[in-house]
DNA sequence: ACCCTGGATTAGGAGACCTAATGCATTTTT
DNA sequence: AAAAATGCATTAGGTCTCCTAATCCAGGGT
């Protein structure tokens, strides 16, 4: 049966071509260069042993065999296309294992994430929060959320936004004490962070120092190994918390808690991560799209530069 | 569009193997072996997200979704095989170009090529008949038959059949000139071959030398530089020639050659030859298959062993 | 208990494939 | 008319896919 048949990917490439009468966007569409579909189309011409193109300078015209081929391999397409993607939708598909840090995942995965269910209701989506990454070669987790990992050419990595640290208290903390300036917290409690792979961009002690603050004993205060406590606990009103914008965005949007000295600094970025043979799985690629899409809306809804730059709301 | 189509090549291996529900099998109408089709599922799989076969012992099974997949991949590639296979037989297609030598071309392959236009008229056969062989490389000459060409790589070589050589001379000839015995040649003409190449196999020298004859002059006689020619000049009655089996049979076949003495030696095999990337070329694959039929019946209907093993016929 | 069948797995070599650069022919622009 | 631009063909070369051969493994049959 299938011995008379071309190398199939080839008919691919001659449906692109022959549904935009064009090489060069044929090549846009199927991601590869001009001179691959080129190539392909003539590999297939051979293999056929009749020509499917006429070409014409900047105009390519399909021949009479080519006209005679291109509606059938563009209705099989298109039926196979669809069919799978009938089944994908319809049937239960092998589980999506999305790793991220604790905090991360209570503070903006976890709120979203019933819209992925909605969107996707035959994704069976296992979401890993632990404190240390996963190893992706082993293959049971499919997805991070993290901060760049070393540029590891196995791994697809894609930005989802930047990240920024800035000062947070909440505002009952705020009317007892305020606070205007960086050495205004000399008197203040801080919330450290205790991670054991702390940061220094959410270290007090570097950021006070850089701001010229040098009376400040950054040995007391609050001291919590997981970022979700600190913003509980600056949220509590226990003190002030070097927040991360990630996490304290939707408590600031909802004023519980107010950004300080209108001073922000840009930390990493936040990236999604995978094994790059990955990403083209249906479930790895409906939750990268899904994911990008959320932090687009995030970026746009809970700017930093207007939530951290707006002054203090009225008490 | 194809953006989101999984590798195409795989939905063929993925389409033999749920046919035949088994991948050995399918490794066998694919000509690839078990582990190729293994292989290729399994990423198909990945890539799709779950699985198409239920792997049991000495049992493979479709899953639901494989089993939801497979009717319409099979017709799929039916549809495109038999759109395919329609314009090939209704269009003209590109020529195709076939070199022999000379005395191959009148005396085999002229008198059966009227069969090959019949069963394909729409392959525009140019037959190349020359003393040289051409080079394959420059694409000028799409298949060529000959004697076995080296080992090149680059080229498929397809043994035809094997060639033989023996004495024959006209009937006419043996009414008046009775030959039982090699010995018997000493008075009598011999026609010689002048071919540039010619070859050690149809040296009257070689052979007479080999039985025992010593007493004939080799420089006498006639001499020719086609072996269509000598094959002439033998049905002629003009005197005996050593006889290549594929130029003389059908002649020794209509009774206006006989071969002498019940003796035979195997010569070369004739070989199809082209570069391998053609053989795929439903044109060349074409002629291929023909030639092959054509030679199985001439190795049939001629043996070799019948004809120059069968006592000449009544005078 | 053994063998035997059929798929999975592995490593490694061959070859397909793609890219980037360039060529070429023609058309459009200046 | 000259120059720029367009779009496919061609080339060489590096990467990576694909296939093979060998081996492994599980489950049934004898």
């Amino acid at each position: 049966m299938s011995i008379r048949l071309p190398p199939l990917e080839s008919l691919r490439y001659f449906e692109a071509a022959a549904r935009h009468l064009s090489f060069t966007q044929a090549a846009q569409e199927l991601c590869v260069s001009q001179s691959a579909v080129s190539q392909k189309v003539i590999q297939l011409e051979e293999r056929l042993g009749y020509k499917l193109f006429e070409r014409r300078t900047r105009q390519l015209l399909l021949t009479e065999n080519g006209a005679a081929l291109y509606p059938v391999i563009h209705a099989s397409l298109i039926e196979i296309r669809d069919t799978l993607s009938e089944i994908e939708s319809s049937s239960k598909m092998s589980k999506l294992t999305v790793y991220c840090m604790p905090s991360f995942a209570s503070r903006w995965l976890m709120p979203r994430l019933h819209d992925f269910h909605i969107k996707h209701p035959n994704i069976d989506l296992h979401l890993v929060a632990e404190l240390t990454e996963p190893n992706f070669h082993n293959e049971i987790v499919d997805i991070g959320i993290c901060h760049g990992i070393g540029d590891q050419p196995a791994m697809e990595q894609r930005l989802l936004f930047w990240d920024y640290v800035y000062p947070v208290a909440s505002p009952e903390l705020l009317r007892e004490q305020p606070l205007s300036r960086p050495h205004d917290l000399t008197d203040t409690v801080l919330i450290h962070d205790s991670l054991p792979q702390a940061k220094l961009s959410t270290s007090w002690q570097r950021w006070l120092v850089e701001r010229g603050v040098r009376d400040v004993d950054c040995s007391s205060g609050y001291r919590f190994n997981q970022a979700d406590l600190i913003v509980q606990a600056a949220v509590d009103g226990r003190g002030v918390a070097l927040g991360r914008h990630v996490l304290v965005a939707r408590e600031v949007q909802r004023g519980r808690l107010i950004p300080l000295f209108n001073e922000y600094e840009r930390d990493d970025g936040v990236y999604v991560v995978c094994l790059k043979k990955l990403v083209d799985r249906p479930q790895v690629a409906a939750f990268f799209s899904w994911l990008q899409q959320q932090a687009d809306a995030f970026t746009q809804e809970m700017d930093v530069a207007q939530l951290a730059g707006s002054p203090p709301p009225p008490a």
